[in-house]
DNA sequence: CAATTATTTCCATTATTCTGGAAATATGGA
DNA sequence: TCCATATTTCCAGAATAATGGAAATAATTG
């Protein structure tokens, strides 16, 4: 992931519709969401909604699959994974010390039942 | 931190010359940099440079401290961190096992002396 | 094959953001 | 006080993004 890649990807996750409908998937978790399921959750014409995943995929934070009449859309976490490392790297590099708070808060939220070291 | 102020953060990071900036702030640590300093590394003019460091500031991402006769900026942490936080709140409530490799791969990024339990 | 359902693509309008010249503000120094 | 330096604010043109109606594509059903 360059800094390219991560203008795109926050681009992607920086308009209300977006962010909405990528959290709503990353709740959905394995199982994912079809289209049009998203957009009734969220309120939004179908085509608005579509032009809407079309940019997270094209951002490689979600990927679909056709299933029937319907396309189900999931999270592709490695992309997900890549923007937040990417976010992170230079603060580390640059001052390990402000990174430790930041897991700190992360790793509770993250996995409740992992003990820190 | 809310789903609009998440959007307004996003927003912020996401374009080019603002990200450029953040970075340059984060590697430059809690030294921080004066306006002239990032106008002049990202090669921008300094009207357009500040315009973009008032969005970045408004979204809580970078904050600001007259020095003489120049401005310093400096990283507001608390604020990267609430944005992280919140990319990552619904991911490992929905599905922690998606959380745990994220983690794995900010851990030694972060915090290479650490160990996990 | 015709009808139905699900979604996308095309396209034009509206809204927002980006950009930088010129003027304004703020500080420090002679 | 006058001048130089540092930065911001004002403003308007250019570029980009968001929106949704209508038509197109794709799959299933009778």
């Amino acid at each position: 992931m360059d800094i390219n890649d991560a203008v795109a990807s926050l681009s992607a996750l920086a308009q209300y519709s977006r962010l909405s409908a990528f959290r709503l998937l990353v709740r959905a978790g394995g199982e994912g969401m079809v289209a049009g399921d998203i957009a009734r959750a969220l309120q939004v014409p179908n085509n608005t909604l579509s032009a809407h995943l079309s940019v997270l995929q094209q951002a490689g934070l979600i990927y679909s699959e056709r299933e029937g009449r319907s396309i189900r859309y999931r999270v592709e976490f490695s992309g997900v994974r890549a923007l937040l490392g990417f976010l992170v790297e230079d603060c580390c590099q640059g001052s390990p010390e402000v990174c430790a708070p930041l897991l700190e808060q992360l790793l509770p939220e993250c996995c409740p039942g992992e003990v820190r070291a």
